[in-house]
DNA sequence: GTGATTTAATCAAACGTTTGTTTTAAATAA
DNA sequence: TTATTTAAAACAAACGTTTGATTAAATCAC
C-alpha cells in the first residue's frame, strides 16, 4: 500500500511525466518545453502524455497542483505558527522579531538552498513573474496564504488594521526583498562573480536580507541598534 | 533630415519591426511570438525579418539594443548626478534622503506608469526574471549601472566601501524592493483586488515602498522618524 | 482454479498544422 | 539600368495531437 514505488504501471508513467515536467518547464518554461522532450527524458511514449493528463497543457497544470500538494508540509504548518506568534505579541513590536528571523530562515534556504526545492522554486518564480493561465492553482495554493500571512506581520508591527492596503504594500515589499534573491539570482552572481549560490553565500545574504526586512518595518534587529551604532 | 518619419523605405519597416517586436516579446516573450505574428501586426512582410535583422532572434537583439539606446536619457543623466551626490554627502548620511526619494519617484513613474514603458518596462522584467542568451545587452546597458548606482548609495549609507559584497546585496535588497511592484504586480492586483495600476495607487506605493528603503538602510524619511513615532 | 472477456496502458506511426527560413520574381527608387 | 526592397509562394523541420494495433492486468462465468 504505502510504498514508494506506485501501484501500478499507471501511477510509474503519470509520475516520470510529472517528474519530467516539473524540471524541464521549471528550466525552459512551457512553451520552450515540446511533448517529445518531455516523453524523452522521461522515458515515456508521446501519447501518454494525452492519455494521462490530455495533453501537454493538463500536464503543466498538473505540474503546479502537485507542486502545491508537495510544499504543503513546508509552508502550512510553519505559516500558522506565525499567525498564533501574532496574537501573542499584541503588546510588544519586538517580539514578533524571532517569528520573522525564523520565516527569513526558512524562506531563503527553501527557495536558494533546499534541494527538494531545486526545479520547484524556480517554477513558482516564473509563474510569479509570467502568470500562465494556471496561475491560480499556485497563487490560491501557495502565494497568497503566504503573503496574507507577511500582511499580517506587517500590520501587527506597524499596528494597523490587515486589510488596510498599506499593509498589502509593505508585505508586497518585504516579499520582494526576499524572492529578487530567487527571481534576480542571475543579476547579483553577475555583479559579485558568482556562480551560483553557496550554503555560504546563501547564510550571508539570508543575515543581510533579514536585517533589512527587519529595519524596513521599524524594527531592530534582537541584537542591537538598526543597522549599525555610529 | 531629422525628420519623424524615417528617411526611406527601408527605415521605415525596421522602424516597425522593431516596434512590433517590442511589444509582442514584451506581452508573450520570445518563442510565443512567431514570425508571420511580427509581419502581420507591423504591416511588413515575412522576408523582411531575414532582410533586416538576419532572423527571428536578430530582431529580438535589436529591440534590446534599441530599448537601450532609446531609454537612455531616462537613466543615464539621473545615474550620474546621483553618483555626484553622494561625493557631496560624506558628512551627513542624511542628505541621500532627497537622493533616494527622487530616485525612487523617477523609478516608479517611469516603471508603472509611463507610456514611453509601458512596453519597455515588461520586457525588462521578463529579461530580469529569466534571462535570455541576449540578456547582456540588457545587464550591460541598462542594469548593471542602476545596481552599481544603488549599490554607492548602500555603501555611503552603510559607511562602507562599495566593493564590499554586502553593498551589493543591500542593494539587491533595496532594488527587490521596487522591481517587485512591476514584475509581481499581479499577485499585488489580485490580493488588493485591483485591476490594475493608477496614478493614485502608483503615488501610494511610492510612498510606502521609499519609506520601506530608507528605514531598510537606517534611514529615516525627511519628516520624521522612522515608520512612526509611538 | 481455469479459460474467456473486459479494461487499462503502451507503443510506433502518422495526422494536419505551424514553425523559422529561403527562394523567386515583381516593384520601387536612384 | 542597377541596386534595393517588397510580395507571395515554397521549404524542411518541428509542433501537439490522434490513431489503431498490441500488450498487460484485472474481472468474470463456470
Amino acid at each position: 500500500m504505502s510504498k514508494d514505488t506506485p501501484a501500478n504501471r499507471g501511477d510509474e508513467t503519470r509520475n516520470q511525466l510529472l517528474e519530467a515536467g516539473l524540471r524541464l518547464f521549471s528550466i525552459h518554461g512551457y512553451e520552450s518545453v515540446s511533448t517529445r522532450q518531455l516523453t524523452t527524458e522521461s522515458g515515456t511514449n508521446i501519447a501518454a502524455i494525452n492519455y494521462h493528463f490530455g495533453g501537454k497543457e493538463g500536464l503543466y497544470r498538473a505540474v503546479l497542483e502537485q507542486l502545491v500538494i508537495d510544499t504543503e508540509p513546508y509552508f502550512g504548518p510553519g505559516l500558522q505558527k506565525i499567525q498564533d506568534s501574532i496574537s501573542l505579541a499584541t503588546d510588544d513590536r519586538q517580539k514578533l522579531v524571532p517569528v520573522i528571523t525564523g520565516l527569513m530562515n526558512n524562506l531563503f534556504r527553501l527557495f536558494l538552498e533546499d534541494d527538494f526545492m531545486c526545479w520547484r522554486a524556480p517554477l513558482v518564480m516564473r509563474e510569479y513573474a509570467n502568470p500562465s493561465e494556471n496561475f491560480d492553482i499556485l497563487y490560491k495554493g501557495r502565494i497568497e496564504p503566504l503573503h496574507k500571512t507577511v500582511t499580517a506581520i506587517a500590520a501587527a508591527v506597524l499596528k494597523k488594521p490587515v486589510d488596510d492596503p498599506e499593509c498589502a504594500v509593505r508585505a508586497h515589499a518585504i516579499i520582494g526583498q526576499i524572492v529578487v534573491f530567487g527571481i534576480a539570482r542571475v543579476v547579483l552572481w553577475k555583479r559579485l562573480d558568482w556562480d551560483g549560490y553557496t550554503p555560504e553565500r546563501v547564510a550571508m545574504i539570508t543575515d543581510i536580507a533579514t536585517q533589512s526586512v527587519l529595519n524596513s518595518i521599524g524594527l531592530s534587529s534582537s541584537a542591537g541598534s538598526p543597522v549599525e551604532g555610529n
